[in-house]
RNA sequence: GUGGACGUAGCUCAGUUGGUCAGAGCGCCGGGUUGUGGCCCCGGAGGUCGGGGGUUCGAGUCCCCUCGUUCACCCCA
């Protein structure tokens, strides 16, 4: 019985009901981000690869081992994109959408690609939601952009999460820093871990994310980047925590939170969900005034967030959260022995035209089986077509709701139904 | 990339110290008299016990390899 075909390690096929939840997810974030003004984009699964070299950062984990890459024909190097982000940034350059008036506030939604090894909240094609505001350094927009998750999880009915907020620094403040940083890293060494030591080379800032116990005792005097601002991020970073605060979002500061890749500057922030296992940021995002000129383009401020779909449905289930119902079938239509297939087939073709939903069966089953298979659809009523009705120009309706039947005349069939389902079905 | 756990019917799982061990529940299909659901009863379909090799008279049950799943590290949404 094992399949001849399995999906590729790391992706999986949304199937009902999870398909369903992710377009109420869907319908509810545009929602929210249409009424702030919003707009939809939808750039290339597929970039050049070179685009996420210079726009991730070469030395990051993501464009070092991470990306699916490849040459086409052409001989041309495309790669999978693994974010969002520096494709948007591309777009808004080569479209000249400065063009239709700043700032722009875009929103997009769709798979990305990571060759990582899968395990809970991580897989290698996963959907992520997210939007950018490019062209403003705005404080208010920051504020915005981070504000909108919170909302959407309120939405949704989430509790349980927390918002870190932090600045990471400019082109200015943050070299000085690092160079401060590894400075005292070098200094405490020997009390690091392994992993931490080669961090302290590498990626410095990266040794905050430790979850050694004897190293974050160590890190405990290090020197953080959100103190060591310079009076310009300082005063920005001021700003956004006032905006958050106005805007009634729940935030904890702290002054050790970094981003992994290398185009933010200033203000980042990520939401944590408890209960989540490993992988507990279900959106994160920030500012990123340095990217678009990292890109070849003018210098122009940014500033965005990402929100992992899968992980957002894993927090929703683990509260016992759904933000989806099916809609409820309406009517099934069952046709009794000595029934010609065709009287059953034009009955549920009115039906469906007059609006209203219906199915029936299309397995050739008796009578029984078919009030069976109306059951397990949850359908509100079933039209019975009969052969004796028939004759006399009628039909049957049985409410399964309320375990009752009447025969309407065939031209009155509609109204009769229309009637009933709006009288709703009281409990039996 | 590293480490641990696990892989038996569609699903959730039982399967003793290797010898009726190929099972249960749910689901699915059909039936319980002639045209009717939900409960109940009866019956049925469905599994190379992930795959390969080995040990043995004999292996889901032991060993090795492999593939896959999963959790954690790494990293990140």
């Amino acid at each position: 019985m094992e399949p001849r075909y399995r999906a590729p390690r790391g992706t999986f096929d949304f199937i009902y009901p999870e398909s369903e939840k992710v377009e109420a997810l869907l319908a509810a974030a545009s929602e929210i981000l249409a009424t702030r003004g919003y707009r939809r984009i939808s750039t290339p699964m597929l970039e050049s690869t070179e685009l996420f070299r210079r726009g991730i950062g070469e030395a990051t984990d993501i464009v070092t081992k991470e990306m699916y890459t490849f040459e086409d024909q052409g001989g041309e190097s495309l790669s999978l994109r693994p974010e969002a982000t520096a494709p948007v940034i591309r777009a808004y350059l080569e479209r000249s959408l400065f063009a239709q008036g700043l700032p722009q506030k875009l929103f997009y939604a769709g798979p990305m690609f990571r060759r990582e090894r899968p395990q809970a909240g991580r897989f290698r094609q996963f959907h992520q939601l997210g939007a950018e505001v490019i062209g403003t350094r705005d404080t208010f927009i920051d504020a915005e952009i981070i504000s909108i998750s919170d909302v959407l999880f309120k939405r949704l009915g989430l509790e349980a999460y927390e918002l870190v907020v932090n600045s990471v620094g400019c082109g200015e403040c943050r070299p000085s820093y690092v160079r401060m940083l590894s400075g005292f890293l070098e200094g405490i060494s020997q009390a690091l871990c392994e992993e931490c030591r080669r961090r302290s080379r590498e990626n410095p800032m990266r040794v905050f994310d430790c979850k050694n116990e004897r190293c974050r005792e160590a890190l405990e005097a290090a020197p953080a980047i959100g103190e060591q601002l310079c009076p310009e991020c300082r005063v920005h970073f001021q700003e956004v925590v006032d905006h958050l605060e106005t805007l009634g979002v729940a935030f904890r500061v702290d002054p050790k939170l970094v981003r992994g890749l290398d185009y933010y500057t200033n203000t980042a922030f990520e939401f944590k969900f408890e209960g989540l296992s490993a992988q507990n940021t279900v959106s994160a995002g920030g500012r990123y005034d340095g990217l678009a000129e990292q890109l070849g383009g003018p210098e122009t401020p940014g500033v965005g967030f990402s929100l992992g779909i899968e992980r957002l449905l894993l927090a929703l289930e683990a509260q016992g959260l759904d933000p989806f119902t099916p809609p409820r079938l309406s009517v099934f239509v069952a046709g009794a022995p000595g029934v010609e297939r065709s009287s059953v087939l034009d009955i549920l073709v009115a039906l469906r035209e007059a609006g209203v939903s219906a199915d029936a069966d299309f397995m050739d089953r008796g009578l029984k089986s078919q009030m069976k298979q109306a059951d397990r659809l949850g359908a509100r009523l079933v039209l019975i077509v009969g052969k004796d009705e028939l004759e006399r120009g009628e039909i049957t309706i049985r409410d399964l709701d309320r375990s009752s039947q009447v025969e309407v005349s065939l031209a009155g069939m509609v109204p009769a139904i229309r009637e009933m389902l709006e009288a709703g079905s009281e409990d039996v």
